[in-house]
RNA sequence: GUGGGUGUAGCUCAGCUGGUUAGAGUACCAGGUUGUGGCCCUGGGGGUCAUCGGUUCGAAACCGAUCACCCACC
């Protein structure tokens, strides 16, 4: 299903196939939580700023609108008419930063809803049955990610637990494929790499959870506390232990910079709220870096966002008109934000493709990531 | 016209019986935000305390006059 067609370093360029199209890689996933891009983005505005998957989340659907409603409508492709591939997290991360009174326990999680305070149990059982609900061509596994720093027992006990949950979610996958009753027939389970900021605790759990030969592999529990550079060196801990011929999914990173560097480290895969809710506060990627739209020194100035990005949002409104729009609150300066850092973090994959491609990867790292993040 | 009330940051208001450099919220200016609660956090600039005079060692506060606005009654 994955097909390695060039390599530059230890950056890769792959093609993915999935129930739902072909995805080029590395990709960045986009982010629409709630089966939404927040800003009011639909499924044609994800096709025009280039998204090739899109993520939803298991957690907020199954509390609104429920997974039975989802399914009855075709799943998230029919649901919101999206036709290419999507992914679904497993609702781990969220039972953990939203909901409260949580308890874990062997079985999974209970706790209570951050809308309603209504009671939920949610386990690896569950999350399963809720993403084949949805019908995402990858589900995630369910598991814990646990804040960085935490005390080592700890970590060691939630990611030896994460890896028996990880388990449970592939064979509840087979049962339900087995009894023939999926929204989509060709989903696949990724597995999740825990162990906190510990080298021990992520090379065992690697190492354990490849042995599962899983179609896909995250590395979860970074950019959750940790200082980058402690991310990198997990990445580079971890990242040989994956298998080569699977992708690689950071999960929930991260800023270009950091996105750039994963790729010169083997990843495959990313996803972040980062463009979204920047693009939200004002926070506009431009090649030159970020700028805060909301500075006043943009008040009148008739240049688009980015005088060298070809978005819609670029080739059609000037810095004072969607300042305007943010600062008078219009919904519509929320989109049109959302789009263009969208559409930024797209073409950024599309010109790592083409640097792994043409064996200039390395070149184009120098060049951008100083600009793009300024901790590297 | 008579009686009563209110004037403090752009806006809404605290500021006790007089006592260091007059505060808050909001707005404004600028940072932060990593498997998403359009949230939240952090800093900054900004005031002849309506005006004029008086009492006092010391007045945003007490007294008088003036001005503006509000309410009630004529």
């Amino acid at each position: 299903m994955f097909k390695l067609i060039e390599t530059d370093g230890r950056a890769r360029r792959g093609i993915f196939e999935t129930a739902h199209g072909t995805v080029q890689t590395p990709v960045f996933m986009n982010v629409g939580t709630k089966a939404a891009i927040k800003g009011g983005l639909d499924a044609f505005d994800l096709k025009a700023v280039g998204c090739q998957v899109e993520l939803s989340n298991t957690y907020h659907l199954h509390l609104r609108p429920g997974e039975d409603i989802v399914a009855s409508l075709g799943g998230l492709h029919g649901f919101m008419n999206w036709d290419g591939p999507v992914l679904t997290d497993s609702g781990g991360f969220q039972v953990f930063s939203l909901a409260t009174l949580r308890k874990i326990t062997e079985e999974g999680v209970s706790f209570s809803s951050h809308i309603d305070g209504r009671k939920i149990f949610m386990g690896p059982e569950e999350s399963i049955r809720i993403q084949s609900s949805l019908g995402s061509d990858i589900a995630m596994a369910f598991d814990e990610c646990v804040q960085n720093p935490s005390p080592y027992e700890y970590v060691k006990l939630s990611c030896e637990r994460t890896y028996r949950w990880l388990v449970r979610c592939r064979d509840e996958l087979s049962r339900i494929k087995a009894a023939g009753r999926c929204v989509n027939p060709g989903q696949m389970l990724w597995g999740i790499n825990q162990g906190g900021v510990s080298e021990e605790l992520r090379a065992d759990n690697m190492k354990a959870i490849a042995a599962l030969d899983l179609p896909g592999y995250a590395i979860g529990g970074l950019a959750v506390g940790e200082s980058t550079e402690e991310m990198y060196r997990i990445i580079d801990v971890v990242e040989p232990l994956m298998p080569p011929d699977r992708p690689r999914y950071l999960m929930g990173v991260g800023t270009p910079g950091n996105i750039i560097e994963g790729v010169a480290r083997g990843i495959d895969f990313f996803d972040c709220v980062l463009p979204a809710r920047n693009a939200r506060h004002g926070h506009l990627y431009t090649r030159e870096g970020r700028i805060n739209l909301n500075n006043q020194k943009y008040a009148a100035d008739p240049l688009p966002i980015d005088p060298v990005c070809g978005c819609p949002v670029c080739r059609t409104h000037s810095r004072a008109y969607v300042r305007h729009l943010l600062r008078a609150e219009e919904v519509l300066g929320l989109r049109l934000c959302v789009m263009h850092n969208l559409w930024f973090y797209n073409n950024l994959m599309a010109e790592i493709r083409t640097a792994i491609e043409e064996n200039r990867f390395c070149r184009f790292r120098e060049e951008y990531s100083e600009k793009f993040d300024k901790r590297l």
